[in-house]
DNA sequence: GATGAATGAGATTTCATTCAT
DNA sequence: AATGAATGAAATCTCATTCAT
């Protein structure tokens, strides 16, 4: 199952690519306000710029929206950090450079990793399915760089273990941003989390 | 806001008492599986073991139910938690055994805290923030703890950045089960999330 | 399946029948103008005297409501064909009694048995089936009533046939009636195909 | 009103002619399944060969499928119906093979025949009114048929009634084929039914 | 205090038809 | 002539909430 599975109507490709695009947009800036389950198909049509008979030439329910929302969400934030990392080369000082560029993308990402947090449940097994196999790969790419950059031995489990602790502290910063963010700038919230995750893998930064 | 100020129509306050824990009880078991939004008032009635009408003696609108079941997590939580830390005494010992009764809590209460996880942010800007102020309560208890146990020196900011994080981590443990109850018995996570913790706080353990 | 198994949220079993009887009654008028398809569910409420949402508290779905005009109708056909059959002596008069009463109930029962005749089709498999067999009992009814009545030898095969077409002669009335009433009063029409009925069965009149 | 008054925009009356045939190929396959109400017109298009836009070109409504192939199953009836009489010579032998080849037909059509007659009450008044038109005169082609070929005394109302019997016979066949093609087969029914109507007529077979 | 029938606003989805290309 | 994307009215069905008993 990917975005193309999602069944429509319309046969031109392109045009489809289009109007996903348009439509996605226009979800994701409702769902923010009020999530999926206050924002009606009329509502996404027509935020959107088309009609609701329009809309439905591209999906076949609601819930297609919800998915498609999710697939793009987590597929900017895997092309992202995945250009952050290939660039790298195996040494601590990227490693903190892919910590830090990732903690960035989730701070410009809060308002969609929050939707994605709030939303995703509300998928049926299938799709949930699909979109977690995403989440597990890219908490995969941290682990890779965790057991490239980190001279220290570790075991897969535990590069697993931290790989997971970066990715919550990421999205952690938006989510519950009504804590951290009076008591933190972006900058030092990042200092002080690399801070701690150098000195958990006894490593003098 | 509390709890007594979701506004009843019967006067008999232990009644109030009695019928909203069998609401709070069947609620929890229904949102469990199909979330708030996808759960009717009738169902919760039902399974509460009284009428609609019954229901609405007791509550105004769905979204008290809502709140009148995170409230009882929280405090479920809160009581809990406060349980084990009021006996003990400023050691890195007992440090270690608060966070260990912590994860162990978050274990068992799983299913309620994915619920208070997913659902939350359906409440209402009033109610979320009575809510979330609980949530700030809770993360402060383990700042606390921390500030007294570790001898390290350590800010403000960030025994409160290292309060978070263990507090997501307890809550990562459910919410990600499908990618660490896979990979880790509880044992385990404790045992490597606290080998970490200490790590980063500099402290043989 | 029979009427009973058109789940009900409402629990009193004589409010039920009611409510269903009004409902019946609305849809059966308003059938008989637009027939089903072109009849709304709101229609259908309003005809019957109550809101939409009361209507989809005695059914499930609009479906339901053609089962149970269809079932009503043939309900009724059969009760009143079978209170002439009970009281008659196995003689050829008799056998002529009954088929003069059953022409005279197809045509009290016109508008009925045309809706039977147009809707019934769209009934999904199980509740097609269902009426169906109502309807092969009633022709099982004329059935008996050849075979004990009529002197002359007559095999269970041609009995069927006969049955079959005493049947719907007596529809045809109704449904051809464009045709038929033009040309015929019913009492003409009953004692032509009377006549013509007892020469195919080698009988004096 | 006619088949040519169904408005085109297309001039070309070969295209239109060729059009229409595909169209109504089409439709009577879709109909045979689900019915006018239940076919949409994109699948009517598809079906057909070309596309919704094009399918418009040549009607205007989708009613104007409807009577396009309600028209063209009357024709195909009457024709091939037409054929079998105007060969025959007034004799008894005559009329008795007229009768069996109208059965046989029957039986070859039934599929058509059904969605005569469970369609054709969804057209509107005027086209309706066309349609039984050709039914009409369908059954008054049977009526003179019997005035000719039965030497027996038979008064015009008469010959119309039995006219009807064996049209409807006829149908019969077809759309209660749940029932009697689990008792006859073709040979026997159409014997069954010559034998009965020969007496009926007081006729040595 | 408890019940549950009644309500109707509102949600999702379909589909006949149009019209620019 | 042919295409198929766009439209939006209208249909079915749900469900939070009320209120008479």
């Amino acid at each position: 199952m990917n975005d193309n599975e999602v069944l429509s109507s319309v046969k031109d490709r392109e045009l489809i690519e289009k109007r996903r695009n348009q439509m996605i947009k226009g979800a994701i800036s409702l769902f923010k306000d009020k999530g999926f389950h206050r924002t009606t198909t009329r509502e996404i049509a027509k935020e959107s710029g088309f009609s609701i008979g329009t809309l439905y030439e591209y999906i076949r329910t609601k819930e297609d929206v919800l998915f498609l929302v999710c697939d793009s969400i987590y597929e900017q934030v895997r092309e992202r950090l995945e250009a952050k990392i290939d660039l790298q080369q195996p040494s601590m000082e990227n490693f903190i450079n892919v910590i830090r560029s990732y903690f960035e993308l989730m701070d410009e990402m809060q308002e969609e990793v929050l939707i994605m947090y709030q939303e995703v449940k509300s998928l049926k097994k299938d799709t949930l399915e699909y979109v977690l196999e995403k989440e597990r790969a890219m908490v995969g790419m941290l682990e890779r760089v965790i057991k490239t950059c980190v001279k220290v031995e570790i075991s897969d489990q535990d590069a697993e273990l931290i790989a997971n602790n970066i990715f919550i502290q990421g999205q952690m910063w938006g989510f519950r941003r009504w804590m951290l963010q009076k008591q933190f700038t972006l900058e030092e919230y990042i200092d002080r989390q690399i801070h701690y995750l150098m000195q958990s893998l006894s490593v003098q930064e």
